[in-house]
DNA sequence: ACAATTAATCGTATATTTGCGATGATATGT
DNA sequence: ACATATCATCGCAAATATACGATTAATTGT
């Protein structure tokens, strides 16, 4: 079975995996570059720019919105999106601490 | 259908997203710090870290191994890992990468 | 030779992810 | 009011991912 067993790991490692996770498709990198590159927020254009089709553009944009990297407001019968900094400066300090944690070891020790 | 439209993609989004992927779990990032903090090549000592089945940690190493991160060399009747620390070193460049190249825009354009 | 250890793999169950067409709800333009 | 545009959500299908017990294969210790 595919019990969650989220709660026997670390929050650190959790959390972590969590933005890894929101980051581990393509097409939700390529929409946090498009809402980076167009200061400007835009909504329906990701859709031009992406190979597929609204309803699943929408899905991913859903995706980065539960992983609170995007925010999303209604502007009349549009949708406008854009990246949530504070968050985004989050993620950033995660995996940073995460890639300074892991340093190579003074090259004494040769694996296998 | 799930069908794969990786192709579709940036080749730069794609191996971010794989690298992405490798980090999408708690159990994976354990598996790395684990492998990290001790120099020493470690096998089925990541199952007694771990709150996993062994079968389970198994898969969890085969997933870091497809994604190349880590190096397994067989060592008698055990089996020792370590991280390859060159593709290693290539994911952080990747993820730095893309972090420099989403920046928060000078403030002047308020979002949504 | 034989029991015990180690770890990969198989089979299975369940959950999640990815993708799309269709639908519905809201807003806009005429 | 009505046709159109925009987008979230639903329902469905297929693929992946997660987890584990059981089995297998090889190694080690006695």
């Amino acid at each position: 079975m595919a019990t969650n067993k989220k709660e026997a790991f670390d929050t650190a490692e959790v959390t972590l995996a969590d933005f890894a996770k929101a980051l581990a498709h393509p097409a939700r990198v390529a929409i946090l570059k498009t809402l980076a590159e167009r200061s400007t927020c835009v909504c329906g254009e990701l859709v031009d720019v992406l190979p597929l089709a609204q309803a699943t553009v929408s899905q991913h944009l859903k995706e980065l919105k539960k992983a609170d990297l995007i925010k999303g407001e209604i502007d009349g019968a549009k949708s406008c999106y854009c990246i949530n900094w504070e968050v985004f400066g989050l993620m950033i300090g995660e995996f940073n601490h995460l890639f300074a944690g892991l340093q190579r070891p003074p090259e004494s020790s040769e694996c296998c």
